[in-house]
RNA sequence: GCCCCCAUCGUCUAGGGGACCAGGACGUAGCCCUUUCAAGGCUAAGACCGGGGUUCGAAUCCCCGUGGGGGCACCA
């Protein structure tokens, strides 16, 4: 059953980086939107001078455009509800405001930062929980429309009911109940004339249309007074979806960048620009994180955005905290580079190289391709697995070049032979080459492994490589006589001192 | 301290009264394949937090406890 048009928001603060749990929060509301037939709203609420970040909101474009999710109204595109930054929008909330007051939902506040962090002192002593006293809620409508008129300084508070229970429902908790007495009467309007989240983003959704709302968990403890300023100007409410939030890999607390565990980087990876420059694919990100609290049946793990649109639903969004696991990120992503054709995956590894100071060539980059395909888990381990293409010498460690059980005599002789075969054959491709050299180590009494070991390291100077046999033709036959005989060179000399 | 939320293998989860001696995925271990490493194939170990109810019957519903998480700002 199709559902009707969603219209659904992306709403971050620009005081800091992009965090996967927000890339999380924006991809299901992208989905939402776009199997609905919707729209995405991107919307700053930078209503907050202080923290206020200017590359913050560049980062989340840049990050929202990797992980391929596009918003239909924004800041840049515009749209129907512009402005779409909170900063633009003064003057409907202190339409708002007005109206909320001439309602009798909220009050203005004259009380000073210093009393309130007194009142909070004296709370705290007595073990009360930190409240507001309605002090100025006592005041007479007149005599504090008055003062505000006489421009004293001022916040507006909400009203909130003294009596009484309030209930809203998340879509994935059903009823939450609160007794209206343990609710505190929140600032709607800070000092500075600008409004808080309470205030603006409830104004806002409901100006704006949209039809869910999907947000942190943090937000459920002010989930009532979201409730409670809806049912005040008689506005209809969205379905609200709280989403679970992310826990370390520990499962120990909220994510942060502190617990490494079970990351390779020695800190956890918690910003999608990070994750980008690890060598992370999107869509593999992108699967990763929309199973972290939603699932879809049994058997399905793999899902591409078209299938992650046509898949998803609020209905198997799962409430309960989830601990990320870096390591299954790793696994979707070696599955996402085995799916890509060999040139979609030349193209994406190439910025690596550069980024390494390697210089690539096209054709080259394209032999080597196919034998690391299967190989990497990120596109960085690319370069490491292969930079060895690219350098002039490799330089193998003396004690790697001894071939399984065999003495650095018996490892050189079984290189210079090798050598030799190699100078003299005629054609230097794959299968004449490994039948060759199969001939060669049988004639030694060697096992191919052996020979082959002692080869990978004088060519390679690594353990491990690329299969060998294809490695040395992509080299060609120079570079790989030359490497050998280096490595005789070096075997001869560990002969000599040992 | 107060308020709220959550609770199935180490982790992500399936499960919404009988189909469950609880299924899948990652990870782990073993085997096979194999020139290294991978990839691939096969196999194994591994969970319903505890206690009360309700019911002929509970992983599934209710209550209590416990544990975990989140929040308690003129931040979002």
């Amino acid at each position: 059953m199709p559902l009707a048009p969603a219209r659904v928001r992306f709403a971050p603060s620009p005081t800091g980086r992009f965090h996967i749990g927000s890339a999380r929060t924006a991809l299901y509301n992208y989905l939402l939107a776009r199997q609905t037939g919707g729209q995405l709203i991107f919307r700053i609420e930078d209503t907050d001078q202080k923290r206020y970040i200017p590359e913050a909101e560049q980062e989340f474009v840049e990050a929202l455009k990797w992980h391929g999710i596009k918003w239909d109204e924004g800041p840049d595109v515009g749209g129907p509800y512009a402005p779409y930054r909170q900063s633009l929008r003064g003057d409907i909330y202190h339409a708002q405001i007005e109206e909320m007051i001439d309602r009798g939902a909220a009050y203005a506040c004259f009380c000073t930062p210093e009393r309130l962090a007194e009142l909070r002192k004296s709370q705290q002593a007595r073990k009360e929980p930190p409240r507001y006293d309605g002090l100025c809620r006592r005041l007479e409508p007149s005599t504090a429309e008055e003062r505000v008129r006489s421009g004293e300084k001022h916040v507006v508070r909400f009203k909130t009911p003294q009596q009484g229970e309030t209930r809203g429902v998340d879509v994935l908790r059903g009823e939450i109940v609160v007794q209206n007495e343990t609710l505190d009467d929140y600032i709607l309007m800070k000092s500075d004339g600008l409004p808080t989240y309470h205030l603006a983003a409830m104004v806002d959704d409901h100006l704006m249309d949209v039809t869910h709302v999907f947000r942190a968990s943090e937000w459920l403890p002010t989930f009532p007074l979201h409730v409670l300023i809806y049912e005040a100007m008689e506005w209809q409410q969205p379905a609200w979806v709280h989403l679970s939030v992310f826990l370390n890999p520990s499962g120990k607390g909220k994510l942060s960048k502190r617990d490494a565990e079970g990351s390779k980087s020695g800190s956890a990876v918690i910003f999608s620009l990070d994750l980008r420059n690890m060598g992370y694919l999107p869509e593999a990100v992108n699967n990763w994180m929309a199973l972290m609290g939603w699932s879809y049946d049994d058997h399905t793990e793999l899902f591409s955005m078209e299938e992650l649109i046509e898949k998803f639903s609020i209905e198997k969004l799962n409430p309960s905290p989830a601990a990320v696991n870096y390591s299954k990120l790793d696994h979707f992503n070696g599955v996402y580079i085995r799916g890509l054709s060999v040139n979609e995956l030349q193209k994406r590894i190439e910025p690596f190289y550069a980024q390494a100071g390697i210089e690539t060539s096209a054709s080259l980059l394209n032999q080597i391709t196919p034998l690391i395909q299967e190989r990497i888990r990120t596109l960085d381990e690319a370069v490491q697995i292969s930079s060895f293409f690219f350098q002039d010498e490799v330089h193998p460690d003396p004690q790697d070049l001894i071939g399984k059980n065999l003495s650095p005599s018996e490892s050189a002789n079984a290189a210079r032979e090798a050598q030799m075969l190699m100078d003299t054959k005629s054609s230097f491709e794959i299968e004449p080459l490994e039948a060759a050299l199969r001939d060669l180590a049988d004639q030694l009494e060697l096992k191919p492994g052996q020979l082959f070991g002692i080869l990978r390291i004088a060519v390679t100077g690594q353990r491990v490589s690329p299969p060998l046999i294809e490695t040395m033709v992509i080299l060609g036959r120079e570079t790989v006589l030359k490497r050998v005989a280096e490595a005789v060179k070096l075997l001869e000399r560990l002969n000599d001192s040992s």
